[in-house]
DNA sequence: GCAAAAGTGTTGCTCCTACACCCATGG
DNA sequence: CCATGGGTGTAGGAGCAACACTTTTGC
């Protein structure tokens, strides 16, 4: 009823965490802000939600502002919402994360005005806001999730190896693992298309593979239980 | 900056799904509405969050005034948003699940002016808004959690029986489990504490037991993982 | 003494882990 | 021909699934 909207609001934005992987180690996308508070400062891409517009495209529209991305996996992750956590007043901050392909990364000077740049995972900046507290929580996510769901495909390329494939598990999981064990695990799934194309590169080629989404989707279906 | 706070703003509530377990089957706890709109049908406890309050602290209060509920485990759950989730206009809900132990059930005429009941997780009434979407969401939740994370014990009174434990795993995953097999793997754990009481009742007594966190929480530390 | 739930071991099989060498290519 | 990363099989052990009967209690 009409008095309902008298409570006093805080203001809601969003804020996405934007995994990438270069090969050696887990990146993530910042940008410079260009405005008050911590001006200068590095920060997640996001902003205001505006009204009529749903959550997750107010974070997709935030990327393609900011950054330059679209069409990239995007999950909430959680509210972020103590009193005090921006200087200006109450803001509650929804956060996804997304993960993006190399191809999809954005060249530089791709990004109007702000500046926006990869990092490592393992050495970042100082962070406006809470966005550290953000980035931590998005990052134990993203291990806990790659271990039981095929997430890892969204950040190789459609066309990737299995030894990139490993490197990316090793980097995310913080472990070295075994070559011909993870090979013949990942294989056994059989959610894994082999190609006749292979990279290139100054050794010997690999095997090009693709996910195969809609078989792993059947797999699911009939009660397959992705685990690595 | 004085501007970013002429965004018009949403209004902004949390609710909660509170599950609880009655020896058969998984439930759930609703509130009748006693205020337009959908007066009168079933919904999740939640309310308005205040300025100055934690998303958390705004859950619990709502509980507490709704549910006379205190003192349950609870974790936010996402956030719904979407345009149109409620006739009064924009509301975003950040949503969050509780699991309550049954000597915490509240009693009935516990909760003031509005009704409470529990109902079967799968013998749902109709309910106000989205919160069917969200309940769904809460219980596919759940049914991930229980699997990987000892969130069980919440749910069980503080002494329970190794059979409440199973019939518990059972109504949640909604399939049999071998009861010799189920044992020897919880006990191997390490982490169930056997006690010199038994249960009551017209049977054969069975040996209650107990979680003990502080032995879970070293053998996580130890990098254990706990799976069902 | 009977109905009802508690409690208990073994076996076969599957899946996991550990481990080392040859292959293909570019330079 | 050498440096670099790609690719492959096996054996031992751990853990999982399948399976049935005896025990204790209340009535």
């Amino acid at each position: 009823m009409a008095h309902t909207y008298e409570y006093p609001r805080p203001a809601l934005t969003v804020d996405c965490v934007v995994f990438g992987f270069d090969g050696e180690g887990l990146q993530v996308l910042l940008i410079r802000r260009g405005v008050e508070p911590f001006l200068g400062t590095w920060a997640l891409p996001g902003g205001f939600v505006h009204m009529e517009e749903d959550l997750e495209d107010a974070a997709r529209r935030e990327l393609r502002e900011e950054t330059s991305l679209s069409d990239v996996f995007l999950e909430q992750l959680r509210t972020f919402g103590t009193p005090g956590r921006d200087p200006r007043g109450r803001v509650v901050s929804v956060a996804f994360y997304a993960l993006v392909r190399p191809e999809q990364h954005p060249a530089k000077g791709d990004t109007d005005a702000s500046e926006a740049a990869w990092f490592s995972a393992t050495a970042l900046p100082p962070l406006a806001f809470d966005h550290r507290e953000i980035l931590e929580a998005a990052l134990d996510r993203l291990r806990g999730k790659i271990r039981y769901q095929p997430v890892g495909f969204e950040l190789l390329p459609k066309r990737f190896t299995l030894s990139q494939f490993q490197a990316l598990y090793e980097a995310i999981l913080g472990r070295p693992l075994d070559k011909r064990n993870f090979r013949k695990k990942l294989l056994a799934f059989d959610f894994l298309i082999p190609l006749d194309e292979f990279s290139e590169g100054s050794h010997r080629p690999a095997r090009l593979h693709r996910f195969d989404r809609r078989k792993y989707d059947a797999l699911v279906r009939k009660g397959f239980h992705f685990e690595i």
